[in-house]
DNA sequence: ACCTGAACACCGTTCAAGT
DNA sequence: ACCTGAACACCGTTCAAGT
């Protein structure tokens, strides 16, 4: 009898591996993709990753790289706006919709210091429309330390969101009260105007536009 | 011959067992604080660590606290402001001081969403200082979205600050030109107008008091 | 060219055992 | 009450060996 084939398993990939993480990282976290897991989910040892991807560092690079993709397609369909304002808020709105998705892109950000040619791309795009905003190089250099990690969608949040989730009774305002009159006075009063925010207390995306507008306005005055 | 007493060690406690980790974290980085490190620089095994600390994550929670305390006593030499603005800015850029001393902290806090209670309670006093302002609920609960991690005195970078370090050569102008044009030109003319600044691109602290001041004074004008 | 088994040096953590 | 040795399940990574 001849040998029998073996399933002819797809070979792995740079591409493959990678799409491999994004879809761990997704499902169960940045920190559940880990060589030998991404290799099980590949049908494939640990060890054969390392033929694709020099290393963890490597491969935690691709991952930004993939973001990076994401976020320039979005942004490609951003439709023409009417000035930089306009454009420099569709652009960061859509880059956020792609950080959504993964939810653990804002940390992989956080961590990095590589400068993958992508982000610096991405943001060498905002200043060009700054520019042609009427920006000088020195405000545009101020406005992206402004923006910060806002530029690419996301802000840190110190506050889990979903830690603040649920509904607040009374008993718990009284003992947050005595501790910290200010947030207790805050959260009664949000509470009040929106009984229904069993979200916890904030809607993330109001607040982000709430703040990217804060800055945005702000260098619009020192433009002018 | 009477049994040799051995050296006296101080014993254990979670104090010192907080202290040595913000020892080494100092020294080589949050990620060399492991457990086995902990307990040799202090002359123990690393099982003798979770006599006083629960686990990994108690162990960081102390370091959040730890870091607390000290921006709680800087923050207290601060001296009386005029208004709500200045006593944030003054706030703000105390608590930065005990970042910058401490440059695991904003990775640490990043990453945490365990909220200890003393980082609640800074937030609380950072609204105490709105409200005397005259900021609504409302108004003060936007502004600690728009500062985020702002509040604490640090802010995402998403470029290493030491990466663009050195000299800039005209060689590398000309490359980067052709690709990132914007950013090239930028670099450009901050080279051109601070020839000596070979710390990087950037003064950190100048672009962290232009953005805190470009939200803060957006505040004031939603505030009047 | 592509993949793997065995092995190494590291993690955090448990638990029975020592003083 | 406080500390430790041995052990476990996990990491990333190397390298000689297989096809």
């Amino acid at each position: 009898m001849a040998s029998q084939a073996p399933v002819p398993r797809t070979p792995l990939s740079r591409d493959r591996v990678l799409r491999a993480a994004v879809e761990i990282a997704d499902a169960d976290g940045l920190q559940a993709a880990t060589m030998r897991r991404i290799g099980e989910s590949l049908g494939a040892e640990a060890m054969s990753l390392y033929y694709h991807v020099a290393n963890k560092n490597d491969l935690l690079d691709g991952l930004v790289d993939v973001l990076m993709d994401e976020i320039t397609e979005a942004v490609d369909g951003d439709r023409p706006a009417d000035d930089w304002k306009q454009a420099l808020r569709q652009r960061i709105l859509s880059a956020r919709q792609v950080m959504l998705r993964h939810r653990w892109a804002p940390g992989l950000l956080e961590g990095r210091t590589s400068m993958r040619p992508a982000v610096v791309l991405y943001h060498d795009q905002l200043v060009g429309l700054m520019r042609s905003g009427g920006f000088s190089y020195d405000l545009a250099h101020h406005a992206l330390h402004a923006l910060g990690s806002r530029a690419l969608g996301f802000s840190q949040e110190l506050f889990d969101p979903s830690a603040g989730a649920g509904e607040v009774s009374d008993r718990m305002l009284a003992e947050l009260a005595s501790q910290v009159p200010n947030l207790a006075g805050m959260l009664a009063e949000i509470a009040h105007d929106d009984p229904e925010s069993t979200i916890g207390w904030c809607d993330d995306q109001a607040e982000f536009e709430f703040a990217l507008d804060l800055i945005l306005d702000g260098l619009e005055r020192l433009n002018s």
